[in-house]
RNA sequence: GCCCUCGUGGUGAAAUUGGUAGACACAAAGGACUUAAAAUCCUUGCCCUUUUGGGAGUGCCAGUUCGAGUCUGGCCGAGGGCACCA
C-alpha cells in the first residue's frame, strides 16, 4: 500500500493556492462578508507553538466560513516596530530594519508550511513607511480634535531600557519588558486623552455579546468607574490654600471624619518644599512606591502638616492634615477623607499615629453602642453618631442623601470618578513610529507641515549608546519649517498605537493617500471573529477600542465604534519542563528517558534530568518545541490535527510528543481508508442499507454545532469517531448509492482542519477540491425509532429501541411487554411515571 | 484584601434546554498475528459476583427536583486579574 506522502502532498496544494490566489478577498457588497482575524506577530525571528495554535483555530474558521459562501476576508501582517529589533541592533551590530525584515521573510515562509487561507495580497508591516506614514497623519488628526496633548508629568521610568512605562506595562512594580525596578520621574510627555472616553468604553462593553465575560470584567475593572461626590474643606492657618478638595464614594461617614490625608505632589507641598523633614519624608514615599516588599506589606506612612482641615457637616470639628504615602495625586484629587472606622486603609494609618476612631456605621443586628475596633465595619447597615444623618440605611439612602445635603449647602457635588488613566504615548526609542511634530525655539509645538511628511526614520545610526538615539542624529533633528529652525520631537510612538488600527488597514492596504478607505472598511469592518491571547485583555483590545472612538469623534463618515464584534481567547501551549541537578534548565532535545519516568541527560544515562511541572513554552525555560521541525516530520495537517485535538482551545494545552505521533499515525490511516472508499465506490455492489448516508448527515449536524460554539477538539474526536464507523463499515457489504456523495460530504466537513489532505483526496476522486460545505438531509436524519430510556426510581434499568413519538402509554405497554423489561416492574405498585417525550420514562415504585 | 474562572478515570477531556456520566484520544495491562521484534488488530479499565447481575461514583457538605456533572447555599482546593483607586 502506498504511504501517505505529506511532503509532496503539501507543497503541492499550497504552491496550488498560491498560483490560483486562492484565498484572495475582494469587496462583494452583493455577498456576506466575514472578516476573521488573528492578532499579527511581531517579528522576533521564528514562529512559535502559540503562533500554530492562534493560526490554525483562525484557519479552521475562515475555511469554514468561506464554504459556508462568506465573502472572507482572512489577512496576515506584522507587528514589527518594537525593542527587540533594537536590543538585537545593540548586541549584533543588525540594522534593526535588516533584521526586522529578515525575520519577516523567515517566518512568512513558516506560516505558508501550515497551509493557512490568508490573502498574502493585504500583507502589511507597522514598521514600513507605508504605515506609519498614515499613523503619523492620524496622530495630527487627533491633536487637531484636540485628543492628543502633552503635559509634564509623573511617569515609570524604566532604567535598564531606558523608557517610559504606560501604567499597563508596569507590572508588580517592574519593568514589563526588562524587569527592571521601575522609577518615578517627572518628563515631558505625549498623551492620547483615553479617558475622555471612559465612560463610553464602559457602556461599549454591553455591546459586546460575543467577547468572553472575563475580558469585559478586567476591563471594565481597569476603567474603574465610581460614584461619589467632592467635598470642600476648609483648611485652618497660614496657608495661602484655604481649601482642599477630596473625592470620596463614602461621604455619608463624614461624621467619623479623623485626619485628612494629602499626596506628597499636592498643591500644598509647595508650601513644605523647604522643610528638610518632609524633604526625606517625600524620598521615603517616592521609593515604597514601587519596591514590591512596600507594595505587599502596604505599610502607611504620614507626615504631619500641623495644619487643621475643618469638617464640612460640623464646623467645630476639626482634624489634623497628612501628607500620606498611599494617597495617589493622579486619582481624585489627590486627598482623601479619613474616616478609620469604615475603611480598613485609614483604619491602619489611624492607629499607627493614634489618631480617633469614631464609629458612624452599625450592622443591623447592632445597637448604637457598637464600635469599631481593629476591623473597619464596610457592609450594610445604618447610619449612627452623625446628628442629622442618624438613621439612614446604608448604602441605598445614607450617600445620595448625604450628597444632596452637601450640595445644598454648597459644601460638594455629585462626581464620578475613573480610575483609567490618560494613555502616554511618548517613548525614548528609535525603532517606532516618529512623532510628526517639531518645536520652534519657545518650545511651542508645531506641527509638521504636509509637504514635510512623512517623517521618516533616519537610517545608519548609532545605537550603542545610552539614551534617546533620535535626540543624538543633529541632522535629522534640526529642521526649517516655513524658514524657521525648529527641532523635532525625538520621541517615537508606543507600538500599542500601531496595534490599535491595523485592522483598518488590512480592508485598504494599497490606499496611498490615506490610513483606510471609507468605503472598504465600511464593508469590511468591525471584524467579525478577533483571536488571540488573553494577555491582551487590556493594553491592546482596549487602545484599540479607544482609538475607534478617537476616529469617529468629529468624524461624520467613520461611522464604526466597536472593532471587535466576536472576541476569542485562546490558552498557551504548555510543555514539561527539565533541569539538570545544577538546576540549570534543559530543553526537551537534550534529554531522554526509556520507560517514561525516569530521565537523563541524552547520551549519559546516569546524568539524571529532574523533570519539572508543565508551563506554557518559553525560550527562557527552554521547553520549547519548534514548530518548523515538527511540521517537516510530521506534516501541517498532522500538526493542524493534534494542536486542535487535545483541549478546547480556550484552555491550555498540553504539547505531548506521543499525541503528535498519534495525530501522524491517524493521517497515514485515514488515507488508507481513502483508498478504501475508492475501490468501493468503483465496485458494483447492491444493498439497501442507508446508514452511511444516516451517519454522514448526524456527522455534518454534530460538526455544524461544534465549529460555531469553537469545540474544535470535540470536532477531532467526530473525526475520530467516523474513522472508526466507517472503517467497520467499509468491511460489510454496502450499497454504492450515494457512496460517492456521503464521502464527499465527509471530506468536506473535515477539510478546514485537513486542507491538504481533504484537497489531495477529493482531486483524486476528480473532484473540485473546494466543496460547498453539506447542507444536513433532515428527512435522512429523522429516525422513525427512539431509544427510551427506562429508569426506575430515578435509576437507568433498561434502554427500549421502539417508535418514535409514541405516548406514555403505548410506551408503557411495551415495556410490560417486552421480555427484557417486564421483570422490571412485574408485581410492582406503581406509583407515578414520568415521561419525556422521545426521550425516557421515569418509573416510581 | 477585592474581583473572576475552574475542580469529572492513571492522563487530556466529552456530555446542546436538568433526563443513558466518562464519547474521542493518550498511557497501562492482557491477548492475537510473527521464528523474534517493530507495526497492526482485539480485550480490559472503581467495588462485589465465576457469569447473569448488582452497588458506589463528576472536590466536600447540605438543599431544590420524579431525576443534579449541570440549579441554589456553605466549605475546601487550583488558576487568572487588580493592588493602597479614597
Amino acid at each position: 500500500m502506498e504511504r501517505y506522502n505529506f511532503k509532496v502532498v503539501e507543497e503541492k496544494w499550497q504552491d496550488y493556492w498560491t498560483k490560483n490566489k486562492s484565498f484572495k478577498s475582494t469587496l462583494n457588497k452583493s455577498k456576506k462578508k466575514f472578516y476573521c482575524l488573528e492578532m499579527f506577530p511581531y517579528p522576533s525571528g521564528k514562529i512559535h507553538m502559540g503562533h500554530v495554535r492562534n493560526y490554525t483555530i483562525g484557519d479552521v474558521l475562515s475555511r469554514y466560513k468561506s464554504m459556508l459562501g462568506f465573502n472572507v476576508l482572512h489577512p496576515m501582517g506584522w507587528d514589527s516596530f518594537g525593542m527587540p529589533a533594537e536590543n538585537a541592533a545593540k548586541e549584533n551590530k543588525l540594522d534593526p530594519k535588516i533584521w526586522t525584515e529578515k525575520n519577516i521573510s523567515v517566518m512568512k515562509t513558516q506560516l505558508k508550511k501550515l497551509g493557512l487561507s490568508i490573502d498574502w495580497e493585504r500583507e502589511i508591516s507597522t514598521c514600513s513607511e507605508e504605515y506609519y506614514k498614515h499613523q503619523q497623519l492620524f496622530f495630527l488628526e487627533l491633536y487637531d480634535k484636540g485628543l492628543v496633548y502633552k503635559k509634564e508629568n509623573y511617569v515609570n521610568w524604566d532604567p535598564i531600557d531606558e523608557t517610559v512605562l504606560a501604567n499597563e506595562q508596569v507590572i508588580d512594580g517592574k519593568g514589563w519588558r526588562s524587569g527592571a525596578v521601575v522609577e518615578r520621574k517627572k518628563l515631558n510627555q505625549w498623551f492620547f486623552n483615553i479617558s475622555k472616553f471612559s465612560d463610553e468604553l464602559l457602556k461599549g462593553l454591553d455591546e459586546l455579546k460575543f467577547w468572553p465575560n472575563k475580558v469585559k470584567i478586567m476591563q471594565k475593572n481597569w476603567i474603574g468607574k465610581s460614584f461619589g461626590c467632592e467635598v470642600n474643606f476648609k483648611v485652618e492657618g497660614d496657608l495661602p490654600i484655604k481649601t482642599i478638595k477630596c473625592f470620596t464614594t463614602r461621604p455619608d461617614t463624614l461624621f467619623g471624619f479623623s485626619f485628612l490625608a494629602v499626596s506628597v505632589d499636592h498643591p500644598i507641598s509647595e508650601h513644605f518644599k523647604e522643610n528638610p523633614e518632609f524633604i526625606r519624608f517625600k524620598k521615603e514615599c517616592s521609593k515604597t512606591g514601587t519596591t514590591e516588599e512596600s507594595i505587599a506589606q502596604g505599610e502607611k506612612i504620614g507626615f504631619n502638616t500641623n495644619v487643621m482641615a475643618v469638617n464640612p457637616l460640623n464646623e467645630k470639628q476639626k482634624v489634623p492634615i497628612y501628607f500620606a504615602n498611599f494617597v495617589l495625586m493622579d486619582y481624585g484629587f489627590g486627598a482623601v477623607f479619613g474616616c478609620p472606622a469604615h475603611d480598613q486603609r485609614d483604619l491602619d494609618f489611624a492607629l499607627k499615629y493614634n489618631l480617633p476612631v469614631k464609629t458612624v456605621v452599625k450592622p443591623l443586628n447592632e445597637d448604637d453602642t457598637y464600635q469599631v475596633k481593629k476591623e473597619a465595619y464596610t457592609g450594610i447597615g445604618e447610619i449612627i453618631n452623625s446628628d442629622f444623618l442618624n438613621g439612614l440605611k446604608v448604602p441605598e439612602e445614607s450617600v445620595i442623601k448625604t450628597i444632596e445635603i452637601l450640595e445644598e449647602k454648597k459644601l460638594g457635588n455629585k462626581k464620578i470618578n475613573f480610575r483609567l488613566k490618560d494613555w502616554g504615548v511618548s517613548r525614548q526609542r528609535y525603532w517606532g513610529c516618529p512623532i510628526p511634530v517639531a518645536y520652534n525655539e519657545n518650545g511651542d509645538v508645531i506641527k509638521i507641515p504636509n509637504d514635510q511628511l512623512p517623517v521618516r526614520l533616519p537610517e545608519n545610526i548609532n545605537l550603542k549608546e545610552k539614551g534617546n538615539p533620535l535626540d543624538k542624529v543633529k541632522s535629522w533633528k534640526h529642521i526649517k519649517i516655513n524658514g524657521k529652525d525648529c527641532f523635532r520631537e525625538t520621541d517615537t510612538l508606543d507600538t500599542f498605537v500601531d496595534s490599535s488600527w491595523y485592522f483598518l488597514r488590512f480592508c485598504s492596504p494599497n490606499s496611498k493617500d490615506y490610513g483606510y478607505n471609507i468605503d472598504e472598511i465600511n464593508y469590511w469592518m468591525p471584524v467579525d471573529q478577533y483571536i488571540g491571547g488573553v494577555e491582551h485583555a487590556i493594553l491592546h483590545l482596549l487602545y484599540s477600542r479607544f482609538f475607534m472612538r478617537a476616529l469617529n469623534y468629529k468624524n461624520d463618515q467613520f461611522k464604526i465604534t466597536e472593532p471587535f464584534e466576536g472576541l476569542f481567547t485562546q490558552g498557551m501551549v504548555c510543555h514539561e519542563t527539565y533541569k539538570d541537578e545544577n538546576n540549570n534548565w534543559l530543553s526537551p532535545e537534550e534529554v531522554e528517558s526509556e520507560d517514561g519516568k525516569n530521565f537523563y541527560i541524552k547520551n549519559y544515562p546516569d546524568k539524571k534530568a529532574i523533570v519539572g511541572s508543565s508551563e506554557s513554552m518559553s525560550k527562557s525555560k527552554k521547553n520549547t518545541i519548534d514548530p518548523e521541525y515538527i511540521i517537516n516530520n510530521f506534516g501541517a495537517d498532522a500538526v493542524r490535527l493534534f494542536i486542535l485535538s487535545d483541549s478546547p482551545p480556550e484552555k491550555d494545552v498540553q504539547w505531548s510528543e506521543q499525541g503528535m505521533v498519534a495525530s501522524y499515525k491517524f493521517m497515514q490511516k485515514l488515507w488508507v481508508l481513502h483508498k478504501k472508499f475508492k475501490d468501493k465506490i468503483k465496485e458494483d455492489t447492491t444493498s439497501e442499507d442507508n446508514e452511511i448516508e444516516i451517519f454522514i448527515n448526524q456527522m455534518i449536524e454534530k460538526i455544524n454545532y461544534n465549529l460555531e460554539k469553537f469545540h474544535y477538539n470535540v470536532i477531532i474526536a467526530n473525526l475520530y469517531e467516523s474513522y472508526n464507523f466507517f472503517t467497520q463499515k467499509l468491511n460489510q457489504n454496502i450499497s454504492k448509492k450515494n457512496l460517492l456523495d456521503s464521502y464527499t460530504k465527509f471530506l468536506s466537513i473535515i477539510s478546514p482542519v485537513l486542507p491538504h489532505f481533504t484537497s489531495e483526496c477529493l482531486a483524486d476522486l476528480k473532484l473540485n477540491p473546494f466543496q460547498k460545505w453539506p447542507e444536513v438531509d433532515k428527512n435522512l436524519i429523522k429516525n422513525d425509532t427512539v431509544e427510551y430510556v427506562i429508569q426506575i426510581n430515578g435509576k437507568k434499568r433498561a434502554i427500549l429501541k421502539y417508535m418514535k413519538d409514541i405516548n406514555q402509554e403505548e410506551l408503557m405497554k411495551e415495556i410490560i411487554n417486552n421480555q427484557e423489561t417486564k421483570k422490571i416492574i412485574e408485581n410492582k405498585k406503581i406509583i407515578k411515571c414520568f415521561f419525556v417525550k422521545n426521550r425516557l420514562i421515569n418509573i416510581l415504585i
